[in-house]
DNA sequence: GAGTGGTCTAGACCACCGA
DNA sequence: CGGTGGTCTAGACCACTCT
């Protein structure tokens, strides 16, 4: 009954893993070698991947193979640091890659929650941010284009934060944040370079100005398997 | 090329969710009627099915079936709503059901985080929680036994922080908060209903009373569906 | 072109569930 | 008991990546 045989795969890269045998980004043996040493099926190979996958240990490269996580980045909502300013404390290296960016109408989803107008016109910045070469989110960021004109003039792979503040005088000083595990999309995945339906995070911001209208609007999809949520949080109760 | 066929039964499935024909705690047709109805192979339904799952649109009970997900409870990590409290204002129903409880010795991992001694007293509670029927959360709690001398007395289906607060006269004042997601042990799974390896939130609290000492520290295994953070933060930046 | 994962077939046996 | 999902086999073809 008890041990299906999936899981002898999945507890044995575990340890080869914790040994320290395969290590950050190592890329494991193939479907097909693993089947053959554990005189299993592909399938059964596989089932024991998937769920090592599920659980943050590896992930996938479309059509490359697997690979094991990096440590997750830890990653403070509360925190007024930048993505980049986050990453230098945790010895990381990050890179901002713009994806896209327009003006344009704002849909009416958007719009309600942006406490716009349907139409009314914004910004739409697509990015993607990776970590040593890793692509680890992408995010769609709806800008108000009443609050700050000429926006696309500027370079996205810096701070957005810092542009606001600098070219802008726009500091941000009230943060609404919604989130929850999901899965991916097929095009976001792709972005992502992972493969359609891979677990995600998906995490909403609504960054208010200090007069209490909406500045931007931030949708982002993680990788599960790359973050760790921290926070410190005064008057906890339950 | 584009439409592998297991995204034919999702779309479909989707739309009969969307379009009311399947209700949430509904039961979905079976992996073999599916097969069936679409001239697919099992394994072909089963992946539309674990793909719903991924998205946290449907999960399914052991061996019973595979069912839709109702609307994902609202959680906010910063709020002092006690679990009932919380629910009560989303006009939901829930239970706590203890699975037991004992005074044991702090195992070296849990007395690091407490700033407590390997193999300090502490009472280690498990408790179910449930909302309508459905079981949505595992939680470990761990408590200082210094702090609350006799805690085993108290009835573990009421709020612990008020037992803390009526009984010691203890409140807590800060909680660290951390969280990720991942996937489900086996037993943790049997404990709530679902199958192993499924994913899930998992958040680790560490609760001080005001004099600064851990009070608590609490593990939790929530069902990565059933729940959606959401938190309003002054000061955010980013 | 060789190797990889992505998708798929048509079966099978088992453990557990509900009636 | 019959029905369900849980696990598994031994193949197959495809699209893509790497070299």
């Amino acid at each position: 009954m008890s041990l299906p045989q999936y899981k002898t795969i999945v507890d044995h890269l575990k340890n080869q893993i914790s040994a320290g045998k395969l290590s950050t980004q190592d890329k494991l043996p193939s479907e097909r070698q693993l089947s053959d040493q554990f005189n299993a099926s592909r399938i059964t190979a596989r089932e024991a991947l998937l769920q090592l996958e599920r659980e943050g240990v590896i992930y996938r490269l479309n059509r490359r193979g697997w690979f094991v996580s990096p440590t997750r980045l830890i990653y403070d909502p509360t925190s007024p640091a930048t993505f980049n300013q986050m990453l230098a404390s945790q010895n990381r290296i990050g890179e901002t890659t713009p994806i896209s960016y327009e003006l344009t109408e704002a849909p009416k989803a958007i719009a309600t929650v942006m406490d716009l107008s349907e139409g009314s016109p914004v910004y739409l910045i697509k990015r993607l941010r990776s970590v040593e070469q890793r692509p680890i989110l992408i995010e769609q960021i709806y800008v108000d284009a009443n609050l700050c004109p000429g926006l696309l003039k500027h370079d996205f792979s810096q701070s957005l934060t810092e542009i606001f503040s600098i070219h802008y005088q726009k500091e941000v000083t009230q943060t609404g944040v919604n989130m929850y595990a999901t899965s991916l999309d097929e095009q976001t995945a792709q972005e992502l370079q992972v493969s359609a339906g891979s677990p995600c995070l998906e995490i909403k911001r609504c960054r208010f100005t200090d007069e209490g209208r909406v500045l931007e609007y931030d949708i982002e999809y993680w990788r599960h398997d790359a973050v760790e949520l921290r926070m410190s949080l005064g008057h906890g109760q339950n």
